[in-house]
DNA sequence: ACAAATTTTTAGCTTTGTCTAAATATATTT
DNA sequence: AAATATATTTAGACAAAGCTAAAAATTTGT
């Protein structure tokens, strides 16, 4: 697979996540940065190598080997950012772009080991899963802090947005994974909360609240 | 630069250093492993962008920003093996291929990081220096066993050969960097060698002797 | 010095992945 | 049910990097 069929391979398989239906041609070239005749032809190409299940007009879907590939490469693209943060001392905010051109190093050796020396971690450092080498590949059961129940309280687990402004902010307002956050009031003019992280109350945006992902506690 | 371009700099860097004129095409074609007629249109495109100089039929060398170009890549290459060998516990006869790869991820930030995770290292697992980030690079003064005088003791600090067969080769024969070596004897007849390593003496081959290089002992 | 052998370049073609513009299919309004 | 708007595909072109075959330059051998 060349590295281009590997990033639609992956674009597909994340936008397919939260689409029931086939992956509009749109949709891909918007997270392609691409042009929609463009990822017709690609996705005709990806159709004939069986990685994609594709009708004219009607979006496409992953097949069994397709998807197999995908985690493949989110396997990798998670392990990296692992990697990167905790061996080199990347902020969480920095690793995204270098992943996206490590993930597509051909050794299979190369990432036995970076699991092995990272400790076979389940998580990268945004809170997402790593799918397995075997190709397992489950979501960690959790809930948007905007839609957590008021007086519940929950570790924070993940982020929606991963983009770096956003985990900056975070940074900023000492907000990190496996924080405990209970949730103490929403302001239903504006959707914004107040929290309580750290033993300190503090006053979050809907914005926010709609892009932190907690763990509920069971009571 | 693209990843081609990035390989035909490092080739051409590494034919000029055991050459003073031009490198010819020819050449080229035989190392990147591809057809004369490419190599021309190649670097006709590099001498474009200032990469080398090259007159017709005479032949190419690197120009001053090739050469810093070409250092960068050997650098990267060079510190990912190390890192290959030092953290995730490749053999060192398995990690060239990887670093091919390697090589060319582009993030200055990740090369400096990996740097001080490795501890700065001068030299890569097969004995080559390491250019500094800078781009300075000399090569270590070192003599080819084979061409060592007799009784002289020398530390074996690199091969020239690193192929696996050879590596593999060596490692069977418990002979790594590091060691010293004592020149025993020469057979004029096949011009192979009798060494004392380990306090243990031994017999190799002229073709193992001119592979192998010694930083001699200063008496 | 010239013919032969070798090396290098040119010309023209291929594949991959992209683009624009035009055509066609599907979806949304009226 | 049309008419209109939007999404998608097709057709034709382009740049990168490679190839083969033929032409041209250089080197070598006599
Ligand atoms: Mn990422
Ligand atoms: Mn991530
Ligand atoms: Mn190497
Ligand atoms: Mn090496």
């Amino acid at each position: 697979m060349t590295r281009s069929e590997e990033n639609y391979i992956k674009i597909i398989f994340h936008l397919g996540k939260s689409e029931k239906k086939g992956i509009s041609t749109n949709a891909i070239a918007k997270q392609m940065d691409t042009k929609p005749s463009s990822v017709t032809d690609m996705v005709k190409k990806l159709s004939d190598k069986g990685l994609v299940n594709y009708r004219k007009y009607q979006g496409v879907s992953l097949t069994p080997v397709g998807r197999k590939k995908a985690l493949s490469i989110v396997r990798n693209h998670r392990l990296w950012e692992v990697f990167l943060v905790e061996k080199l001392d990347f902020s969480w905010d920095e690793v995204h772009e270098v992943a996206e051109q490590l993930e597509h190093i051909k050794s299979e050796q190369l990432i036995d080991k970076l699991d092995k020396l990272l400790g076979f971690p389940r998580f990268d450092p945004h809170g997402d899963a790593i799918p397995t080498k075997e190709g397992e590949f489950k979501e960690r059961i959790k809930q948007l802090l905007s839609e957590a129940p008021l007086n519940s309280m929950g570790i924070c687990v993940g982020v929606r947005d991963s983009s770096a402004p956003f985990l900056k902010f975070l940074d900023k307002n000492n907000i990190a994974l496996g924080q405990t956050i209970k949730v103490l009031e929403k302001e239903e003019f504006d959707g914004s909360f107040i929290i309580e992280i750290d033993k300190k109350k503090m006053h979050i945006s809907n914005q926010i609240a709609s892009n932190l992902y907690l763990k509920m506690d069971e009571v």
